[in-house]
DNA sequence: TGTACATCAGTGAACGCGCGTTCACTGATGTAC
DNA sequence: TGTACATCAGTGAACGCGCGTTCACTGATGTAC
């Protein structure tokens, strides 16, 4: 009475557990269009049959990777636009974020890099959702910032795909960075520094000489 | 005497192309990594067997795809970062070349996106070759642009790094945008013309604000 | 608590299939004289 | 120009192999009484 899972189904969710991780490990070598159904039963130490009492296909599988790789992103995302930082300093947190996060979790980041544009639609949608997402929530905290004032929904969506599509350049050089070479590290650091930095420019600038000609916010009906 | 190829060179070459066409078009769909060998022969129309004459793996014919979707773009970029351009204009031309590129050659630029980080090493490293040459190019069409004056040669590569990124994401989404829905193509041209303009502002700021902070050019002897 | 039955995660044999690669070959093209 | 030989792009049979999927099964866990 005291369990909130029995055996049986706490079991389940290990050898679940388990393919997910021997995917991913197999991935970092290949892509997911690539991956047989018996590679990861091997690797994960169970008979091919047991995978589908888990996954209906490799490319259901890979779709739940998405979920694990990105899912629980959305509230570091949120912490790190509303923080009240001032610029270098955010930018500074903002990189070292990226950095501990592709440090701690490689294999995922690859994983969405390599089928943001794979060959498996499932999870490429998968992907393309959880990255739609995240601009959306950039742009609410975008939008909750004083500096914000004067901007229109589209422009901040349009900064919030830049700062998102940002993000995952910058991840995908500290990925190709081995945790071996510290200076590689730090020089992409300090270029992807620079960039934001150059940005955050053309940010606060923007209304200076695109005030007169900015697309009206029109009237958008309920919230 | 008049001819600069013999007939069985030239059949050769007919084979090879058919082979480099049929593969393409079997990618718009799948990953390099499972793509088969006997697959592409088919498509091609000749027996498995005689792919061996023309390459030694599909691996191999993915580099030649490379060379195939990259290689011809080198003078067009020149082109595009040295016009003179002004800013509004030139942001029009930029897009616009991308726009009827992608349109040109869809699925040779969605190879290029798809392999960019995808699962087979020596094609991967071939785009990311192509791709440092671009950000090289651009960095010295840049360093020509009188605008750049006081610019670090870093800051400059930065920069074009910066553009040459947005430039494969824009191609991305037009990819995803088809010709037959020409509102979304608007839609994508005008936030690209807006990311590129917020990037053209914080260019024209960079010196005010980061002058006196910039990392020293230094000296590098040689070139 | 004990017993009898139901559930179901994981097994292992078996299947048909398409794969990459080898090999000896064919016959048109190229070359030497 | 004609002939004899060399080259080599493309063929087709054959191979061993690992694949995804099916099926009837086992035995530990769960449930009803």
């Amino acid at each position: 009475m005291s369990h909130t899972l029995g055996v049986r189904q706490a079991q389940k969710l290990k050898t679940r557990q388990a393919l997910l991780d021997a995917a991913l490990e197999l991935l970092e070598g290949q892509s997911l269009s690539s991956l047989g159904l018996r590679e990861v039963t091997r690797a994960a130490g169970i008979a091919p049959t047991a995978f589908y009492r888990h996954f209906r296909s490799v490319e259901d599988l890979g779709v739940a990777l998405v979920e694990e790789a990105l899912g629980s992103l959305h509230p570091m995302i949120h912490t790190t636009v509303s923080t009240t930082d001032d610029g270098e300093e955010r930018i500074a947190r903002a990189i070292g974020l990226i950095a501990s996060h592709v440090d701690a979790h490689p294999a995922h980041v690859r994983f969405v890099a390599r089928e943001r544009h794979g060959g498996v639609r499932p999870v490429r949608e998968a992907i393309q959702d959880q990255l739609a997402r995240f601009t959306a929530e950039v742009g609410q905290g975008l939008a909750e910032d004083p500096r914000s004032a004067g901007w229109s929904e589209d422009d901040l969506l349009m900064l919030a795909q830049l700062y998102v599509d940002q993000m995952l350049v910058t991840a995908s050089l500290f990925l190709e960075a081995p945790a071996t070479a510290p200076a590689e590290r730090e020089r992409v650091s300090r270029l992807a520094a620079r960039q934001l930095r150059l940005i955050g420019i053309g940010r606060r600038h923007w209304l200076d000489v695109d005030g007169p000609s900015r697309a009206p916010a029109g009237d958008t009906p309920g919230t």
